[in-house]
RNA sequence: GGCGCAUUCGUCUAGCGGCCUAGGACACCGCCCUCUCAAGGCGGAGAUCAGGGGUUCGAAUCCCCUAUGCGCUACCA
């Protein structure tokens, strides 16, 4: 029987070494632990410093476009630990929401509103942010340069970061020069001695510079991951990072850990991009006399084929998920699951579900490759079997809106086209995949007159055009007195009807079929039948008798 | 090249030294239901646990090496 440990250990043991802690391990989902002798342990959250009452995570994306998948799968796992493990003990958790745009080559001007939007739509809530504010405001970085400033001359101050001056012209032929000569690449520490009294008289006169980080020669850091365990790096192959650019703006490295102490961050849980840079962060906040916030770095995704997610595969941002019909629930059901489980089997989660179940635990380590089939197949479940019929009704609405079928105002229930449409989304929802199936499935259901259709169709196999013809005239003869509310007695007649004409009711069901809906597949001929209605059946059906006259009796 | 991370069915995963002749899900195949197509139900095939060494009475589970994949190696994040 395992344990969770007593908690991490935080004394530092080493000047730049985080305290040793031990990987955090799963807890037994069964067994003795329920045992009445053994004392309910009180529970602790992995990565908690002692006296630290709540937990505070962030997502901080950066506005450069739309956002990926990966970091909304980051985020919400930020998010779950947030508002669903931490509650879950008891503690305070609360997730904050930062931009760190201090990339102006890459700012796109809408980026930012449109991740809110999105992260809003997808159902991420965040308490702190640059849109609902916070006691740690402003929440976007460009608006607290002289924070990154202030602290960046602080290290210089301190000996612990220094000025460079070199230009990114020599910057590049150096490293021209180190891979010619097969060497590793990276910056020769060519300013990092610079006499104290030369380096100001040339920042006097206005000589560009930028500041980075004094690293240090020796020794090792050692960055404790959650879910990887201690990871181990020598200083030796750490490079002299900037942390402060030319123009002023600092990098993530300066920035995201200046913000994340300031904001009180608790738990990081971030891109496994990260991990290189771990031990320069983790050097960092010991130069600040800091304590880090604890560390767990996820998978990227990865794509089918191997290699990184990208527009060759599929849909890779948010945005496009959300407009190709894919609902947040069953979105964040699949991404939740790829990279944590909670058990061998249980695999459907709704957000509610996963803030009662998640933990940080149960994360995973390795990487895993996105599946577009298994995504298709949580939407359709969820889309099948867990929202209600007027949720749907409500979802689907807006992209039928879009294609014409509906008034846009349909999917309020006081509206004249409302019943039809629920109607309609009730008889197809088992086979849509994605809200962006509806029009295709439902468009038979909604519109007046059906759009061209193969007249062929109208004849069943191995049956002749004019007993086709037959069967349709005869249905449409008998369409008025039949009540088309009550499915088994119309099926019980039409079978008899069937039985008369000669023809198997396979034949008569289908022709009549193509010819309410203008495909030969669909749903139950009786459901169909009753929510096209009587007037639209007529006409649909002497369109189609109309058609068959054109079609002449194979001459056998 | 250097540094780092990862490695159980095609894919996502369960597995924490004996419950494993490796469980679940997607995809695939078959059967059932049936007026078509879905949905659903039932069943099947599919992993010698990357390979090789150890440790142990016993290893998918612990250790080491190798291989492979991925990431980082920017005044991007």
């Amino acid at each position: 029987m395992r344990h969770i440990g007593p908690g991490p250990d935080w004394s530092v043991d080493a000047p730049y070494t985080l305290g040793m802690q031990t990987p955090i391990a799963p807890t037994h989902s069964h067994g003795e632990t329920d045992r009445m002798t053994t004392p309910a342990a009180p529970a602790t959250l992995p990565g908690l410093r002692p006296g630290v009452s709540g937990v505070r995570v962030r997502l901080a994306p950066s506005p450069t476009g739309s956002v990926h998948i990966g970091n909304v799968k980051t985020g919400m796992y930020n998010w779950l630990l947030a508002r669903g493990q931490a509650r879950r003990l008891g503690l305070d958790g609360q997730f904050l929401l930062r931009i760190e745009d201090t990339d102006r080559n890459r700012y796109v001007e809408d980026a930012a509103d449109q991740l809110l939007d999105i992260l809003r739509w997808f159902g991420l809530e965040w308490q702190e942010g640059p849109d609902v504010g916070g006691p740690h405001a402003p929440y976007v970085q460009s608006e607290r340069l002289a924070i990154f400033q202030e602290r960046a001359r602080h290290l210089v101050a301190e000996g612990k970061a220094y000025p460079c001056f070199c230009s990114p012209e020599r910057l590049q032929a150096v490293r021209e020069g180190q891979q010619s000569r097969g060497e590793p690449t990276g910056y020769d520490r060519h300013c990092r001695d610079l006499p104290a009294h030369e380096a100001d008289a040339r920042i006097a006169a206005g000589e560009g510079h930028v500041i980075r980080f004094r690293t240090p020669r020796e020794g090792e850091t050692v960055v404790n991951d959650l879910v990887r365990g201690p990871i181990t790096t020598a200083n030796v192959t750490l490079e002299d990072s900037v942390l402060l650019k030319t123009d002023g703006y600092p990098t993530y490295h300066l920035a995201h850990l200046v913000d994340d102490h300031l904001m009180e961050i608790t738990h990081v849980i971030r891109g496994a991009e990260w991990i290189p840079s771990a031990p320069l962060h983790v050097l960092l906040y010991a130069a600040f006399g800091w304590e880090p916030p604890a560390f767990i770095h996820v998978p990227i995704i990865l794509a089918p084929g191997g290699g990184k997610l990208s527009k060759r595969h599929g849909a890779t941002t948010m945005a496009e998920f959300r407009t190709q019909g894919f609902l947040p629930e069953a979105l964040m059901n699949y991404l939740a699951l790829l990279g944590w489980s909670f058990d061998a089997t249980t695999e459907i989660f709704t957000p509610e579900e996963l803030l009662e179940k998640f933990s940080i635990e149960r994360l995973s380590p390795s990487p895993a490759t996105f599946d577009y089939d298994k995504l298709r197949w949580f939407n359709q479940h969820y889309i099948n079997h867990i929202l209600t019929l007027d949720d749907l009704t409500g979802r689907v609405a807006p992209f039928l809106a879009a294609a014409g079928m509906i008034d846009a105002e349909a999917a309020r229930t006081d509206h004249p086209q409302h019943a039809l449409l629920r109607e309609a989304t009730a008889l197809l929802k088992d086979r849509l995949e994605t809200l962006a199936d509806a029009p295709e499935h439902l468009g038979p259901f909604l519109v007046e007159a059906l759009p061209d259709y193969d007249s062929a169709l109208l004849v069943p196999k191995k049956t002749e055009p004019s007993a086709a013809r037959a069967g349709l005239e005869s249905t449409l003869a008998l369409l008025p007195e039949l009540d088309l509310e009550d499915e088994a007695a119309a099926e019980t007649r039409l079978r008899a009807l069937a039985e008369e004409l000669g023809l198997k009711t396979g034949q008569l069901f289908m022709a009549i079929r193509v010819a309410a809906t203008g495909r030969t597949q669909s749903p139950g001929l009786f459901g169909t039948l009753r929510v096209i209605g009587k007037d639209r059946l007529q006409a649909r059906f002497a369109d189609a008798i109309a058609r068959l006259g054109t079609i002449a009796d194979a001459t056998a």
